[in-house]
DNA sequence: GCCCAGGAGTGTG
DNA sequence: CACACTCATGGG
């Protein structure tokens, strides 16, 4: 099957942090748990590719959404390059799309975030997915729902590695459910983000990760080391994080979310050798 | 061995 | 409100 998206480039979307369950075959192409199949990418072309496991309707669909086909991606970039520091940068970021994730899964997923690194966090979640999940497909679970994963002791998810965040993933699980999130769909950010961080293991940037990843909220700047770096060197700026996010919102907009992805590509581009894509404000 | 990680919670000034 | 400290663990 096909998908017309353009710009998409799967490396730079599935493999930074928005999402945790992609894993990148030696070919290129991508697979993961999407709903109740195990979906793969292939991007050639120009278009999209999409197998799945097993087959049935709205794969495609399901795509679509996940990868936020729908994004206008050359009106964001140009709103954005308004902006000095960000200018013609983003270009060559022209291919990095914000995902559209599961509520719930993303909510647990950030919670299991802090303060661990990419390939522990996606180590932890499938932990929870081979424990809890249902099989969708050969070596691969689904996210366990609400009911699932509530069955689940704070020893047991101590067992899988979670650390100190196996008393968050219990203490959300006795909190909400997915109807509880349901309900937050219709917030406005101000609301959305008091709602989450209500909950145990939720501070500010979880709640602005799942704002922006699990609720769509392209307004949403999460802040984490990166992004500290990032705005101190970029934009001279520094202090709390409600500063920091007061900054952003009024410097972005309503495509906040977008400079934060670009941004925190950058950085961590730029740990890793690669040159810095923005110009310093002088 | 060492440093760090898409931080949060709690207590103190 | 701002800062300091603790939390548990594995990847590079």
């Amino acid at each position: 099957m096909e998908l017309e998206i353009d710009p998409l480039d799967l490396d730079m979307t599935l493999g930074c942090g928005q999402t945790f369950r992609w894993r990148r075959a030696g070919d290129g192409s991508w697979s993961g748990p999407l709903g109740e199949r195990l979906v793969t990418l292939r991007m050639d072309g120009g278009i999209l590719y999409v197998s799945a496991k097993p087959g049935g309707e709205g794969v495609v669909e399901d795509v679509a959404r996940h990868l936020r086909a729908e994004d206008d991606i050359d009106r964001i970039q140009l709103t954005l390059s308004k902006d000095r520091v960000l200018g013609q940068g983003i270009r060559r970021l022209r291919g990095l799309r914000i995902v559209k994730t599961d509520e719930w899964e993303c909510l647990v997923s950030f919670a299991l975030a802090t303060y661990a690194n990419i390939p522990r966090i996606s180590r932890m979640i499938d932990s929870l997915a081979t424990e809890y999940g249902r099989r969708i497909a050969p070596g691969t679970h689904e996210f366990p729902d609400h009911a699932r994963l509530s069955k689940a002791s704070v020893r047991d998810l101590r067992r899988l590695g979670l650390g100190y965040r196996a008393d968050y993933v219990k203490g959300i699980c006795d909190s909400v459910d997915a109807e509880g999130l349901n309900r937050m769909t219709r917030m406005d950010l101000t609301r959305l983000r008091e709602g989450l961080k209500a909950l145990p293991g939720v501070g500010d940037k979880v709640a602005d990760c799942v704002s922006l990843f699990g609720f769509g909220r392209l307004e949403a700047f999460p802040i984490d080391v990166w992004m500290e770096r990032a705005l101190k060197r970029l934009y001279g700026q520094e202090g709390t994080y409600r500063r920091l996010r007061e900054f952003a919102a009024e410097r972005f907009g309503p495509f906040a979310g977008y400079a934060q992805e670009y941004m925190y590509m950058n950085e961590r581009g730029m740990a890793s050798g690669q040159a810095c894509a923005f110009s310093e404000q002088r």
